[in-house]
DNA sequence: CCCCCCCC
């Protein structure tokens, strides 16, 4: 039999040119077998002028191998496959899809000579330039005839499950579209990109696009958009700021392909994005950009999933993405922002996996009014923003790509899961403060020499943390006050020495007042002491008694309302504190809030023990 | 050059 191999093609393909659906010989196979994994299948491979034997077939190709359809000497047609680069500068080339075009007995030899692969001076050597663009194989009557031929029913067409080309013909001329003014032709990948190398040209989808935003802070203003790109290789997040904005901001859409050149790249910080890339793009005055009119396959979308168990393991703060259930959602409820003062409207929703655990997200504004759970839909979110509220919990942001019912095989396998056992499961949830089962309350411990470590309360808004410590030390003096009787107004009143008292607040006099409280109290844990200030609530529970009964005892029993201090010494409780820096009169100091006192609930802190003896354990 | 993304 006849056929013709796609010559040059793994010239190319490890140098990380894009090579379409090339058609290569397998001249050998060898199986690897790992005891705590699956067996691998490397490949020596052969373009009829070159053999490489770094190529591996991915694992869920086994079967091709297991049950012979793929064998020494067949011909391939690789419809997908990666080059990634391994211990420095040693390519493997990873076989996605496959179809079978020929088997080895048909094809009877080798095809071509094909000389070993040598690693060439950068591909900038004579011999080696000719190569870069593969001769066009056109020899299509094989794959006719292979799908007509009984003997070889069971080869490319069986295999198209594999395949996103359908019946489409083997076209095997190398794509390199419209040639940049004074750049190269050739189509790099977006994974081989760096800060280093300037003459490139990439060929991505746009997977994502946010809104234009504008900034004003003490560098300057602006306004920028960014778009999330993505092509066989990996993906990158780019940026076009101000002129960029005119541009750029129209012609580029949601998932359509363009060449990119000229951008300038650097090192991403991975706090804001959930992006598998160390650099990030952004459009500069000479970068071009032209949309790809050809029609050329590119995967539309990567995620990487965390289950909801893992979230434990992932840095707050961090953004990861994420596929659930919506077990429940919440109504929509609108909040405050703190600083903002605007009004938000967001919506809870209750995410499930397999995992058997649930979870917290958060849809803010149109997402989270135009949000529909019934149903139980499936949610994917590329780039959810990762919290330690409430043990862990996640939020979408602007930036994060939203998707209900998204057709990938892992909702369809969350909803089997789902539809079949999982709806009927109980699921555990991470895990709230001190007891206080509710939903309000929050994790985070931390000991308080953490306070000083981490330099907590330093950033623009307050830190909150939790931790159990005791009671070492309060401040009796000038632990109450006399304040406006008026449910809503605490303010100290001034005593008018007549019986009457005015709150300055209100404008207005009273015969009467209610006792508020302000405890300095310092507290202390295994590490460090802290200075905190407790009001009313949590100071009536480390004393033990209402701020009336102790205003009471402080007037009529001296020595009784010193006892109630002694009685609260050295009691330990579960503290919420709030910590921010604080100035006054240039001076600059920690102030540490009591939010909450609550008992300790041993059997939480018993668990939180052994949570972080397994994590010292792993360490 | 942004990087805010809110609340408990």
């Amino acid at each position: 039999m006849s056929m013709q191999l796609t010559t040059g093609a793994l010239e190319g393909i490890i140098r990380g040119e894009v090579v379409d659906k090339p058609l290569l010989q397998v001249i050998s196979s060898k199986k690897i077998s790992a005891a705590s994994s699956a067996d691998r299948y490397r490949l020596l491979l052969s373009d009829g002028q070159t053999s490489y034997s770094h190529a591996m077939l991915a694992t869920q190709l086994n079967d091709l191998m297991e049950t012979g359809e793929i064998d020494n000497l067949c011909v391939v047609k690789v419809d997908r496959y990666l080059c990634n680069t391994i211990q420095g500068d040693r390519r493997v080339m990873i076989l996605l899809e496959v179809s079978v075009l020929a088997k080895g007995a048909e094809v009877g030899g080798r095809i071509g000579n094909p000389q070993q692969y040598k690693a060439s001076d950068g591909g900038q050597s004579a011999p080696a330039q000719p190569k870069s663009a593969p001769t066009p194989t056109g020899n299509l009557s094989n794959k006719e005839n292979s799908n007509q031929n009984p003997n070889m029913g069971n080869t490319a067409s069986s295999y198209g499950r594999f395949s996103g080309a359908g019946g489409s013909t083997p076209q095997s001329k190398l794509n390199t579209g419209p040639a940049t003014p004074g750049g190269s032709t050739r189509v790099h990948t977006i994974t081989s990109l760096t800060p280093y190398q300037n003459r490139w040209r990439i060929r991505a989808r746009v997977t994502q696009k946010t809104g234009i935003r504008t900034w004003s802070n003490s560098r300057g203003e602006g306004k920028l958009f960014s778009v999330n790109l993505l092509d066989e290789s990996g993906e990158i997040r780019a940026t076009g700021f101000n002129d960029a904005v005119d541009k750029y901001y129209e012609m580029m859409e949601i998932n359509k392909i363009y060449y990119i050149s000229r951008g300038s790249l650097k090192t991403a910080n991975k706090q804001y994005t959930s992006i598998q890339n160390d650099y990030e793009m952004s459009f500069n005055n000479d970068t071009v950009i032209e949309p790809c009119e050809e029609d050329v396959e590119l995967p539309t979308l990567t995620f990487d999933f965390v289950q909801i168990n893992a979230l434990e393991s992932k840095q707050p703060n961090s953004m990861i993405d994420i596929i659930g259930i919506v077990k429940t959602a919440n109504d929509i409820s609108t909040v405050t922002g703190r600083q903002s003062q605007k009004e938000i409207k967001k919506r809870d929703l209750q995410l499930v996996d397999q995992s058997g655990m649930v979870v917290n997200l958060t849809l803010w504004g149109n997402e989270a009014e135009a949000f529909d759970g019934s149903g139980a839909p499936v949610i994917a979110c590329k780039g959810a923003r990762l919290s330690d509220y409430g043990g862990r919990s996640l939020s979408v942001l602007a930036s994060s790509q939203l998707m209900i019912n998204p057709d990938i095989r892992e909702a369809h396998i969350l909803r089997g899961w789902f539809d079949r056992e999982g709806q009927n499961m109980d699921f555990s949830a991470y895990r709230n403060e001190g007891g206080s089962a509710g939903a309000g309350s929050s994790a985070n411990y931390k000991n308080f020499s953490s306070v000083k470590t981490e330099n907590l309360g330093h950033g623009e808004k307050p830190d909150y943390f939790s931790n159990k410590a005791t009671v070492i030390f309060m401040k009796k003096e000038n632990c109450m006050y006399k304040a406006c009787p008026t449910d809503s107004c605490n303010k100290k009143l001034v005593d008018q020495g007549n019986g009457l008292y005015r709150c300055e607040k209100c404008a207005q006099e009273f015969p009467s007042f209610k006792w508020r409280m302000i405890l300095q109290t310092n507290v202390a844990d295994y590490a460090d002491n802290l200075w905190v200030t407790c009001f009313q609530d949590s100071a009536e529970t480390l004393l033990g008694k209402s701020a009336q009964e102790l205003g009471d005892l402080r007037e009529t029993n001296e020595v009784a309302f010193d006892q109630v201090f002694q009685e609260a010494m050295f009691q330990s409780y579960s503290f919420r504190l709030r910590c921010k820096v604080e100035t006054y009169n240039d001076e600059s100091r920690l102030k540490t809030i009591c939010m909450a006192a609550t008992p300790i609930s041993w059997q939480e802190y018993g668990r939180r023990l052994i949570d972080e003896i397994n994590k010292t354990l792993q360490n």
